[in-house]
RNA sequence: GGGAUCUUAGCUCAGCUGGGAGAGCAUCUGCCUUACAAGCAGAGGGUCACAGGUUCGAGCCCUGUAGGUCCCACCA
């Protein structure tokens, strides 16, 4: 006996066993294999803090979309997964839990702080990566790998040293963004701006001689205790007299000069500026360019220092409160304006960022944007969409140097040594360094770099490089690399210029990139409006299959979607019709043996179908290469929920019910049925992998998996126009006899003749040929096929369609008004369409111009139409 | 200020190289028809933001306008 499906297609008994199944077997594995092709994804990894979201929920679906398509094809599919160390985030998390037990890292010293936070990471950075499973990942799991790890950590050293001898690292002086929680430098890209109500305070600084002064405005009084300067405008006449003139700083009564420097906005304010070298990016280039003194007056964590003992200690808000009242005390403050700007914050904590000077490292970026920006203008490595080029573009082409240090304990440690004794520095990848200079000790720089310093690395890295590897020469440069476009400046990017500059080769071939997740107000989900929906709940309640189709179907490349849960109901209903289609086939089929048939012995239908399947295995096919992924479904669905569903299953259903009576036509519809169903399954894995796995594995049970199934080949033999127009005819008929059957409200028992009427007798042969094959979906008592109106009622319903007429003797119901105005509406809409026509064929621009094909379709079409009308006023004449 | 993108049915969105406007949900009507009521059969609903242009032909290409979203830069 067959196996039996359960009524309702439960996922959640399924999906676990299923994707055991999976990884026991080894499906997800993949090997270095001289005789197939590779494909290759290196997934985003999560940082080991995270919670599944539906970003990753959608991004993960998507690669692994793609990953079984590619697998099922024959390719060696490898999707290499991994975690990222994260070094903010996991810090704080770490320094959090010390809080709470009373501790500090400093307290704690960095041996056992490291030692904590890899425990942390034991326990909880394995969390992302079960939940990544629940989502049906198939990604190659032994070859898991960490940002941290051993191997990830010699690329990091070896590109390190490499750049750094290059000249391409280098350690300044610079101004960088400081976040005074984290107490950490972040780079250019993780300050986040956003708009922010403050005010704008008008100050007047007089000059040392007391005849003049300049009035200026600041939105950061407190930073006054760090002024060098005052700039204006050179071209400015209002303070021609001024430059060079000392003015006298309020409150700290040092002596600043007024200089004249270009980038001084006239119209702006007061057209005056207070440069703060050490506050303030621009003053810094400023104050480079006139020699200014740098004076800082913020400790790490934004407080006064202590060389203003009036201040000292305050944080930089209490100081401004404090500041600008005393400014006003001394008559110095003239006005308060309110002020809108925008202010940059940490993007990890949200706090304010704070300029400031320090020692720091940098990537010198120009000399390596170049080749990354070549590399995609010539096509080695490409987007989709396209139109994400541009954004890539514009961030290459106005980089600025990436600060890489980050003073952090958790990360790559900084591979630069240090002698106290003589100054000397040295980089090196060796663990301990001593002193080439005077032989003593070094120290090792205590820093850390940016976590998307080893990202960047991520492609090659995990293929073993620098080590020359098997895996490095045949699975790199990688296949595709699938990320949102909001990572595109942090990741994107700095995988495209490290892969070219240490690899010689771009990472990956092509960019995927998709949208965001929002809620059903369109915004982002967050965790501070609450409004995030767990992808882990929508897998519980309605199964990882249907989590994953919604998450396709109705989107295109690179746009964000809106999540709600009847998209993914509709989903699930999609899941349930496949399953019941699929129940039925097998509870008909029981234990029947089921022969392949010969082409020609099958029926018109099974042909049909067969050919629709073909051709819905090509255009899925090439959909999914050019990554339509979302049009590629949607033809999935329609055709198996319409087309096999709705109109071939209720095709066969007598073949099915009578097959003791006859078994060959029985066994060439099972034969169908099952060939189809399974066609559609495999088309249908990578998108809804369980459910599929589940059916497969009953209706071929002498496979081992869908999985590994080989995708389907286009059959040009399959293909076959006849049948087609064949169930185009029968359809016909079948829509004309239940549209009239509703208008007229009759209900389903009564059962009336139904006439077919075609003039042209090839076509009334073919209706008579066709007619057992559809006429149980007719309701009728009995189906005619003739080629004229002999013995007909002359008050027979009647419906034209394209190759005949349909007549419906229902006397007792008929009502001419009804009647009458079925006929006008598809009058109306054959002199519509007739109308289109013939202005194409009767414009001479077009007669000219089009192509010929055009053309022929157009007269075909008004030849269609013209027979249709007559008919329709043939049948109005008679009312 | 620069750039990207969007504006299509009541809602959310598809619409590939230009050639008769689609889906899901919602609405209305009728059905428990022996796979599925998470279903079946029907129906209604759109000057494809607006204005020009190119073209035999524009939802699609070009220009402009309006509105929305996002990114970057930033005036201290």
């Amino acid at each position: 006996m067959a196996k039996e499906l359960e009524k309702n297609y439960n996922p959640s008994d399924i999906e676990q066993r299923t994707y055991e199944k999976w990884l026991n077997k080894k499906y997800f594995h993949a090997e270095v294999n001289k005789d197939k092709k590779p494909f290759t994804i290196v997934m985003p990894p999560p940082n080991i803090t995270g919670q599944l979201h539906m970003g990753h929920a959608l991004d993960n679906t998507l690669q692994d979309i793609l990953i079984r398509f590619k697998r099922m094809q024959g390719y060696e599919a490898l999707w290499l997964p991994g975690t990222d160390h994260a070094s903010i985030a996991t810090e704080a998390r770490v320094v959090e839990t010390l809080k709470s037990e009373g501790l500090t890292k400093e307290g704690l010293g960095r041996e056992k702080f490291l030692e904590r936070v890899w425990n942390w990471k034991k326990q909880y950075g394995g969390r992302i990566v079960e939940q990544l499973k629940k989502i049906g990942s198939s990604c190659d799991w032994d070859r898991e790998r960490f940002t941290m790890d051993e191997g990830c950590n010699k690329a990091v050293k070896e590109v390190f040293v490499k750049l750094y001898n290059k000249g391409l690292i280098y350690r300044g002086e610079r101004i960088i963004n400081w976040c005074p929680v984290c107490l950490t430098s972040i780079s250019d890209a993780e300050v986040e701006y956003e708009n922010q109500a403050g005010h704008f305070w008008h100050l007047r600084y007089k000059t040392v001689d007391g005849t003049g002064y300049i009035d200026l405005a600041t939105t950061r009084p407190e930073t006054l205790l760090g002024d060098t300067a005052v700039a204006v405008n050179p071209k400015d006449e209002r303070y021609k007299d001024m430059v060079g003139k000392m003015l006298d700083l309020p409150l700290v009564h040092r002596q600043i000069p007024v200089i004249a420097d270009e980038f001084v906005d006239m119209e702006f304010g007061t057209g005056a500026v207070k440069i703060t070298p050490a506050h303030d990016p621009n003053d810094f280039e400023a104050g480079l360019r006139h020699n200014l003194q740098i004076i800082n007056v913020l400790t790490d964590d934004a407080k006064i220092v202590e060389d203003y003992p009036k201040y000292a200690g305050m944080d930089r808000y209490e100081a401004r409160k404090a500041i600008v009242a005393d400014l006003e005390a001394e008559g110095i403050l003239i006005k308060t304006e309110e002020h809108e700007h925008n202010v940059g914050t940490c993007y990890r904590c949200g706090t304010t960022v704070e300029p400031k000077v320090s020692k720091q490292w940098f990537v010198a970026m120009q000399q390596l944007a170049k080749p990354a920006i070549d590399a995609v203008k010539n096509g080695d490595t490409k987007f989709v969409p396209p139109h994400f080029e541009k954004t890539y573009f514009h961030w290459l082409e106005n980089i600025r140097d990436w600060c890489i240090s980050r003073q952090l304990w958790w990360g790559h440690q900084i591979p630069a040594f240090y002698c106290d004794e003589c100054g000397e520095m040295i980089v090196t990848k060796e663990s301990e360094a001593v002193c080439p200079k005077c032989g003593k000790p070094m120290r090792q720089d205590p820093d850390t770099l940016d976590t998307w310093f080893s990202s960047a690395l991520w492609p090659f890295s995990t293929l073993g490089w620098p080590d020359k590897t098997e895996e490095m020469d045949y699975f790199y440069p990688t296949s595709t690399l699938v990320t949102g476009y909001d990572i595109i400046p942090f990741w994107v990017m700095r995988m495209m210029f490290s892969g070219i500059e240490q690899t010689g080769k771009v990472p990956f071939d092509t960019v995927f990139i998709h949208g965001l997740v929002r809620d059903s107000l369109g915004r982002k989900m967050s965790k501070s409006l609450g409004n995030g929906i767990d992808p882990l709940e929508v897998i519980e309640k309605y199964g990882a299959d249907a989590l994953r189709f919604t998450l396709v179907t109705g989107n295109a490349p690179g746009n964000d979607m809106r999540f709600y849960w009847e998209r993914v109901e509709a989903s699930r209903n999609f899941a349930n019709k496949v399953w019941n289609a699929s129940r039925f086939i097998m509870m008909h089929l029981g234990d029947n043996k089921i022969t392949e048939p010969a082409y020609n012995d099958l029926y018109p239908v099974d042909q049909w179908i067969l050919s629709a399947v073909n051709t819905l295995v090509k255009e899925v096919t090439e959909n999914m290469e050019k990554y339509e992924l979302g049009i590629a479904v949607q033809k999935i669905n329609d055709f198996i929920w319409t087309e096999f569903c709705d109109w071939y299953i209720e095709f066969v259903k007598p073949r099915l019910f009578n097959k003791k009576n006859n078994e060959k036509a029985a066994n060439t519809a099972f034969w169908t049925l099952k060939t189809v169903l399974s066609c559609s399954l495999k088309l249908l894995h990578p998108y809804m992998p369980f459910i599929t796995e589940e059916i497969f594995s009953t209706i071929k049970p002498d496979e081992e998996s869908i999985m590994i199934s080989p995708w389907p080949e286009y059959k040009k033999e399959w293909d076959n126009k006849e049948a087609v127009q064949k169930v185009e005819l029968m359809k016909a008929v079948t829509r004309a006899v239940r549209n009239t059957r509703t208008s007229m409200n009759v209900v389903p028992s009564r059962k009336a003749k139904v006439y077919i009427v075609a003039d042209d007798k090839d076509v009334a042969g073919t209706f008579a040929a066709l007619v057992n094959l559809f006429d149980h979906m007719l309701f009728a008592s009995e189906v005619t096929v003739q080629t004229d109106k002999t013995g007909i009622d002359e008050s027979a319903i009647s419906t034209v369609i394209e190759n005949a007429t349909i007549y419906m003797p229902l006397s007792d119901l008929v009502d001419f008004e009804k009647e009458k105005e079925r006929l006008l509406k598809e009058k109306k809409r054959l002199e519509g369409e007739l109308k289109r026509v013939n202005g194409m064929l009767g414009n001479e621009k077009f007669m000219n111009k089009a192509p010929a094909k055009k053309i022929d379709e157009e007269k075909e079409k008004l030849a269609k139409y013209q027979t249709m009308m007559q008919k329709v006023e043939e049948e109005l004449a008679k009312l």
